[in-house]
DNA sequence: TAGTTCAATACAAACGGTTTCATTTCAAGC
DNA sequence: GCTTGAAATGAAACCGTTTGTATTGAACTA
């Protein structure tokens, strides 16, 4: 591969000039520039990244923390943070944490040994705070999707409030007062939230709120089947299911029809998410969408602000969630 | 952030061999080993990686080409790529190439100007060849899911043809003649590879291929929900439908239902791919198992192999795939 | 005892750019 | 024709490691 001097004895300059050819061209006479350039492209000259990355000490690297890649949330989200950093001219290191804190301090120290300018991290982390350790670390720092609630770094985020409260709403207008709730994982911030909102629509429906219609478990189709499954062996009177996201809402779909019930005629069931399938299953279903690859461009925006020096406050963004209406959820039969 | 030489003064030894103390500990003696660890500690010591890099011109990063992260299937991918890179110390640089050629020859580039040691590519790539141009290019490179056919690198995939002839040849044993084909688009190899394993199969039941019995379209639930409107109004005698992938199939079940049919009674349909999905929508998909994961993983393998110097030849890996038959597909009532 | 060998360590030269600072060039102004 | 200042360019330091080679001294051999 030819290097810089190369370059420059075939152009009859220094290396100094070569730099300059590509780093600030206005800083050549026009003569010399096209010289440059024409011994560049003669040679097929590449200025060697990693000697000018060692140099500049700064990598045009940003760091992804991903609990788990496979969701298609986090894809999505990983989407919209991608075509951003594309079209910065930032590369993305992905990894995937596993939810493990180990690794996202691995992933700190990556930065700090300088493979990355930042890290995007994605999801709550439900152990420990990467932040507090030594000081509050002056390493560019975002937090998309789920994150914690009052954090000193930049956050950009949905409502899960407002949007479980919007939803349930719409099942209590509906006529439902008989809901079950299909929660994610206890310990999990956004189902305390969802949760919150849920509790919300019914007081302000003036409809008391039972603990023991309310059946936690993993953010997964299986997991959505078997709370399913319990939930409704236990109770049933229930006319609606308000469950925290679409893959559980899936999942109880499947374990309904397995039941025998025809769905939505005896069981309403919402989702959360709106992923693409939701669209298609059977029935359509009734969701709340979040928008996932918009956080994804937004928090690699406000990376590259960072980045950029930019003082963006701790610019915490909460993005507008929307009800999509299908059919999954219909008006109460009067009894 | 503390250096090398910090710590050397503080051991008392040269930068060299707080170098050894690390890469190569057995070099040194026990009680200089000793010394230079606790100064390190010390010190916070990190070695800047950046300049290793530079200096030993060895990223340790490999670089994956995806058409598009949001997929479910190539997040899986991704995902055992991802964990084969973690347990082997490598980093992932992803971009979604969103098909385009340009960007697959920037990843390229990227290589030689050495941001990344490899690279691996997932999917067909629909335009030209990275590898003719310049020369059979040195750049350390694995290709895996959809490969193209016969390459001059190393691939891992499966066999679409023998999976599709299965798939196919189960639908004919449930004794179904008028099996519509919902195909993929086109201009891909999968497509083209399936499209063969199904007409291997009408070829061994002795049942006549009719070209206008399949629609293509794009790989997705929509194209599906399109294709199959289209192809179902046009031949009101199909009995089954054998699409190429899940999405497709979802998609095609969604119109099937809409246009009042009864599944699996009235109309067959299968997938390809098996993702997560498939098992709990309605009806639960009959379809080819695709080991997404592990193409993931043993792509990374050779690629470490690769990197490590290890002649794998030009290995040709073609996993197996298998049948999950679930409840989609029913044997024809006889008429 | 002198010579040889070997382990342990130090020295200094890379690696391939960028950037500071000094110098040269040259047109404009007087 | 001389001065002046801006624009263009070059020389050399620098970034923080790794690594080939040289050095040292102790143990071992003949």
């Amino acid at each position: 591969m030819a290097q810089i001097r190369d370059v420059s004895k075939r152009a009859g300059v220094s290396p100094a000039t070569v730099s300059r050819a590509f780093s600030d061209p206005s800083k050549l006479s026009k003569d010399t520039l096209k010289r440059v350039l024409k011994a560049a492209e003669e040679l097929n000259y590449k200025p060697n990244s990693l000697a000018q990355v060692f140099r500049v000490k700064r990598t045009n690297t940003v760091l992804v923390l991903v609990p788990d890649i496979a969701n298609v949330l986090f894809a999505r989200v990983l989407s919209g943070i991608e075509r951003i950093a594309a079209e910065n001219n930032y590369l993305l290191l992905v990894s995937d944490t596993k939810d493990d804190i180990a690794l996202e301090r691995a992933g700190l120290e990556m930065v700090e040994t300088l493979r990355a300018d930042g890290i995007i991290q994605l999801g709550e982390r439900p152990l420990g705070d990467l932040h507090t350790h030594p000081e509050p670390s002056k390493v560019p720092f975002v937090h998309a999707f789920d994150t914690p609630d009052a954090v000193p770094y930049p956050t950009v985020r949905i409502n899960n409030v407002a949007a479980a409260d919007a939803m349930a709403s719409y099942l209590l207008a509906l006529g439902h007062r008989r809901i079950g709730v299909l929660a994610g994982l206890k310990d999990r911030i956004v189902t305390r939230e969802r949760l919150r909102g849920f509790r919300q629509a019914l007081d302000s429906f003036g409809v008391p709120f039972e603990e023991s219609l309310v059946e936690y478990g993993p953010y997964s189709m299986a997991g959505g089947a078997q709370s399913a499954l319990r939930l409704l062996s236990r109770n049933r009177d229930l006319t609606a299911l308000f469950t925290m996201s679409d893959e559980i809402a899936i999942g109880a779909v499947r374990t309904a029809m397995d039941l025998g019930l025809d769905l939505p005629a005896n069981l309403s069931i919402t989702g959360f998410d709106n992923i693409e399938f939701g669209k298609f299953c059977t029935p359509p279903l009734t969701t709340v969408m979040q928008p996932a690859e918009r956080i994804g461009e937004v928090a690699m925006t406000l990376m590259c602000n960072l980045l950029a020096g930019e003082t963006t406050g701790d610019a915490q963004q909460t993005l507008a969630t929307e009800l999509v209406i299908r059919s999954s959820a219909k008006r109460l039969a009067q009894a």
